[in-house]
DNA sequence: AAGTGGTCTAGACCACCCC
DNA sequence: GGGTGGTCTAGACCACTTG
């Protein structure tokens, strides 16, 4: 864990925001109270401060000074979180039913996204989660097999991105995702116990690697029950 | 037109990948070769390319060099488009009529959404976008009184975002959307032409000044025919 | 070993806000 | 005028990649 000075304090004062320390609309340190209390350049706290700004975390005010930010702005609209993660945050049950788990090869149109040759094997899994038993959302997910040699279904049923952090030490960068939208035909609307007919959100998604390397693509179907996706698009 | 040096030194770079003077790949400058050249301090330098690399204009690699980033990413996923830029972009027809224009009061919801008091004036427009006389989009856009005094019908026929820039002289900082699905009732099936049970994405968004105050709130039903959403979800 | 980008420092001047 | 954040400089050391 040798993080950088500047990400050091800016997940320091990110925690003083978590913890309630620090409350909307609350007045930051002056940058130069924060180089000495942290004792480092002002280079290093503005870039820590840049950091924040960018994640919405504060405001600052050319001549007033830095504001932790007030506005009910969802700032978890663009992150990318686990299924559990971002039920838990929300207070509910949540679980998860590997439907089908299979080795199998990439055919051309998979191979292009994940970036591999055809014919390499992937893992195929097919996933149900579920809040308080109520199915929500259902998820096909292709993993090059050669990152993940010793995948297995208990993994699955855990958290993926946990194993992938975690287990394999390996840093999740982004994910790209196309959003569109669908009507429920008779499967999915078995699948997902909703009506045929009934809309659903289809997010096709792309998931590197910080060295660029593709992990995994998936298409998943939400109900638009509980889900809906927050968007901030910086002109 | 005061521009921070490393903003020109950034779009000056930009310049040269948007007029293939630079491509895919291509490795540029280094970062010392790049301080002679435009006369600037190494820290300014990086502001820069920080600011590309954001954009994903250009890959930083280190003990390596920078490159121009050679993948397909759409770059475009996140930036927030007036209708006519991003159809001509995509080299098709656009046009546009307004079913609706008048002037009413805000009620609480949409008071709320715009932050601006109950019962103040607001225009609500209704506009219908085209492609190749196709309708493509139907657009619910409220947008306070006070900020366009002058907002008038021939201006809502051209371009929105034009008039807010170019003749307003406001700056468009950004635009929060939420994005469900839904199926088309007879009315919006009518009017977008396709048959009840389409399924529609359906995106509520606020759009906000620099400044930080909102302009406008919408509610745009898009058919998925000719369009989808490209996220880029940074972990 | 040489060169690259990543981090960091200790200064400086400016535009802006508020008293 | 005094304080804030915004920009910029000229150094420095490090980790990493490549010959």
């Amino acid at each position: 864990m040798k993080l950088p000075k500047y990400k050091q304090i800016a997940s320091d004062i990110q925690g003083l925001v978590d913890t309630q320390k620090l409350g909307a609309g609350d007045l930051l340190p002056t940058e130069k109270e924060l180089m000495s209390q942290y004792d480092v350049s002002r280079v290093t706290i503005r870039k820590a401060l840049a950091e924040l700004e960018s994640q919405e975390v504060i405001v600052r005010i050319s001549g007033k000074g830095t504001y932790i930010n007030g506005s009910k702005a969802r700032r978890n609209a663009l992150e990318l979180k686990g299924f559990l993660e971002d039920i838990h945050a929300q207070g509910k049950q949540p679980s998860s039913r590997v439907l089908d788990f299979k080795l199998t090869m990439a055919d051309a149109s998979l191979a292009q996204k994940l970036s591999i040759e055809i014919n390499m094997p992937v893992y195929a899994i097919t996933r149900l989660r579920l809040i308080n038993d109520e199915p929500e959302i259902l998820e096909h997910t292709f993993m090059p097999a050669m990152l993940f040699p010793e995948l297995s279904i208990d993994i699955m049923n855990t958290s993926k991105y946990e194993y992938i952090e975690k287990d394999k030490g390996l840093k999740i960068a982004l994910s790209r995702e196309t959003v569109v939208a669908e009507v429920a035909d008779q499967q999915l609307a078995d699948t997902l116990n909703v009506e045929v007919g009934y809309p659903l959100i289809k997010v096709m998604s792309i998931g590197e690697l910080e060295d660029g390397t593709c992990f995994e693509y998936s298409e998943n179907y939400f109900t638009s029950k509980q889900f809906s996706f927050e968007i901030m698009a910086r002109r």
